[in-house]
DNA sequence: AGACGACACTTTGCATGCAATCAAGCATAA
DNA sequence: TTATGCTTGATTGCATGCAAAGTGTCGTCT
């Protein structure tokens, strides 16, 4: 039998995938000076490919470099935010449509899943948030594969990550649980229905209902 | 006076500006090995920025590194043309929509001069097509700065950068070229009369008119 | 002759040392 | 007291050495 690789792909990617969960989870917050050396202390290498991870995480818009001032964890406001969810609408959108031509019976019974994961849940807690959005994020991955767009999905990378508390305040409103339950049932509903223009309507809206709760929340908690 | 400064940036993102200028200039054709030693001896520094440099062109989609294989320019095939064309149509729409509502008087006479600049040209000379690509990278550039979204933006990387023989039959042609012209002046018309939704039709045309021909071109080679 | 395996060479990925630069704190002068 | 310049410590960015993995070649065996 196959045993399992050692070494999976480079040190560099390794810490880079392991620093963008310490980043989505919140663990950096926005603001914390990354330096290199602490990073490579913790991911037991050297600060080489800590770097490389730092600049990868760059392309991904969650960390900024300056050139001789070092890695800061990437903050967002309200503009950012909403800019990063108006382009997420856009392309989400696009990949929903894709998607409705392209999707397979799998893709969709995952979908169901990703969604009942999701139907039962009620409480509050920490664990049942983190359900909620790990099964908001399969959901998500899955429409963007059955795209089949190579190009779209890299774009997508651009403005896919953002911190989990951030997103956390989405679920923690019971509202805008079932809302984004019923927006997911929808878009399972106009790709099952092979239509793009289902498909990509609802995902629209469903994406751009989340840029104005946001907008909402911030709007609250500044006011 | 000002001395310009010796080091603007650091030497890694020198590497890469000019690394990419060199790719997408043809200099180094698709599915040429890039070696780090050859490429640091080239630009005088030493392997490591040249590295990071390689990892930031796979970011934007110019090369493929394989782990303990190297770094390789990437090859288009007509499906990865068109998937990079269908996602650059809709995010440069957005763009421009986005860009109606922005768009200053600067912007408008620069999108027109980049417009003029092309429109005398009619030989088919090396340095005649140089410019026509120049003065068409400035207008779509302009169009994605006025649009005023960084995530829009950094999207876009992802999909902007394709080696310059690709574009360079468009502006062969000399039909293709009136047209193209045309479609960018219909855009700034779009923009300068501030309607969004003709602005993003103009410009989604635009793009999804350069990936039929395209196609089309392909077809005649491959045939 | 063709296929297979061992060996040497090449190249990557990582660790580490070093110079350049930045911030921060302290002394000094106005 | 406040502003300015120096100095020290910390941190980045780069160069280089080294081990590991990959590639190609040559010899051998069938």
């Amino acid at each position: 039998m196959a045993s399992a690789p050692v070494t999976v792909g480079t040190n560099a990617e390794r810490v880079y995938d392991d620093l963008r969960t310490a980043i989505i989870g919140g663990e950096f917050p926005p603001g914390v000076r990354l330096r290199t050396e602490a990073l490579s202390e913790r991911f037991g290498t050297s600060r080489t490919p800590v770097r490389e991870a730092l600049v990868l995480l760059e392309g991904d818009g969650l960390v900024e470099i300056e050139p001789r001032r070092g890695a800061v964890v990437r903050s967002f406001d309200a503009a950012d935010l909403i800019d990063l969810y108006e382009v997420r609408a856009v392309l989400e959108a696009r990949a929903a449509a894709l998607a409705a031509a392209r999707v397979t019976q799998e893709d969709l019974v995952a979908l169901d899943q990703a969604c009942d994961r999701a139907e039962g849940l009620t409480g509050g807690t920490r664990k049942t948030v983190e359900t909620l959005i790990a099964a908001n994020e399969d959901f998500h991955r899955t429409v963007v594969a059955a795209a089949g767009s190579p190009r779209l999905a890299a774009a997508l990378r651009t403005v896919a990550g953002i911190p989990r508390p951030f997103k956390a305040v989405f679920w923690a409103v019971s509202d805008e649980r079932a809302r984004s339950l019923a927006a997911h049932r929808e878009i399972v509903a106009g790709l099952r229905a092979g239509s793009a223009e289902r498909a990509e309507c609802a995902m629209r809206l469903h994406v751009l209902t989340a840029r104005d709760f946001l907008i909402e929340v911030m709007h609250d908690r500044t006011a």
